[in-house]
DNA sequence: TACGATATGGAGGCATCCTCCGTTTGGCAA
DNA sequence: TTGCCAAACGGAGGATGCCTCCATATCGTA
């Protein structure tokens, strides 16, 4: 239940000194190795260890384990938003909603634990967290506005669909096809008819 | 990530001896008052002192935090079956499963935390888990039935509609307007249309 | 080269989990 | 009633993880 923090992310071209730039990219590399072998919750002292650094520059660069999570995951996230992007020419409103929102479960169950997070991370404010709100806010405003979509429906419905799938698909273990049938059914729900 | 423990659940009517019986009515009632205030991540040692008893005899009693949680949520989840069984004659087939999800999403939420862990919680086997999964299995096959809920939906996408619902009641403060809001989207979803 | 701002690491305090085992107690059989 | 023992008790303690703090080291600039 870790509360939102909302504080400027820093990217690669801030003026961090040359050491701690290079321990922010190991820890990132080892937090990526971590969490996929023991889950979103795994220790943030085994984190460390991994990339070789004391835990003290771990949390003075990523003050919360929202934070770590949201940075690891920013480059996804980009290449998601960008994907969507690229298609958005070939393909319809609802499909177009309809394959982001597959893409962000799969996304979001990379790790084992991340889905129940995936709020807060998404409030971090890294690159890739507003380029992929960006990119669903404008895909729905796109299908309500071509009158597909209820315009009842927010942006947030959305994240918290994500969710719901992503800690389905956690749970039982039928991966893939479970995935395009879930999102199917909330397409559906939030489909004018 | 808990596994999910099957293990023969003990009701009062188990021959327990009569202080254990004593006990466990006395940790019951302190872990209703301690994940009220604290949510459902609270600490098993507080819930121990306040019930008056050593953190073993917990354990001994429930040996996960996910059983607890379920039995103590037992008596509600027995109410929430009972009253959906009582209503099943003044109702159609797919506004009875629309009342039971909302009644189930408003029970999540009791606890803050216990959202994410509704589905585990369910499979631990109480009387209130089994009425309710029964009651909800029920409703379903009797939208579906009559024709008004789609084939292919099944129960666990029940639950994990509840489970998205809760955890979006959850993050933003916006409860009882929003919880039949998204129930809607979601039946719409798996209407027949 | 020297100096101050920046960064480092890990010890240590605290919280929680969960197990283990010596002690106590309830309930039954004699 | 008494004695016995299976059942239950409690809490110390080992293990893990979180996060802070500060003496020390390092970078980059003047």
């Amino acid at each position: 239940m870790a509360r939102a923090v909302m504080r400027p992310f820093l990217t690669d071209e801030t003026s961090l000194r040359a050491d701690a730039q290079r321990n922010r990219e190991r820890i990132l590399a080892a937090a990526e190795e971590v969490f996929l072998e023991r889950g979103a919750g795994a220790s943030l002292e085994d984190v460390a260890k991994r990339a070789g650094v004391g835990i003290g520059t771990l949390y003075r660069r990523f003050a919360t384990r929202e934070e770590l999570l949201a940075a690891t995951y920013s480059a996804r996230f980009l290449a998601l938003a960008e994907s969507s992007r690229a298609r958005d020419a070939d393909i319809g409103p609802l499909d177009g909603l309809r394959a982001y929102l597959e893409e962000l479960v799969r996304h979001t169950s990379v790790y084992r634990g991340l889905a129940a997070t995936l709020g807060t991370v998404m409030q971090v404010g890294t690159p890739g967290c507003v380029a992929t709100s960006e990119e669903g806010a404008r895909l729905l405003r796109r299908a309500q506005e071509a009158g597909v979509i209820r315009p009842d429906i927010s942006f947030n419905d959305l994240i918290c669909v994500a969710v719901a799938i992503s800690l389905a698909i956690e749970q039982d273990s039928s991966p893939q096809t479970r995935i395009a049938h879930l999102v199917g059914v909330f397409i559906d729900g939030m489909a004018v008819h």
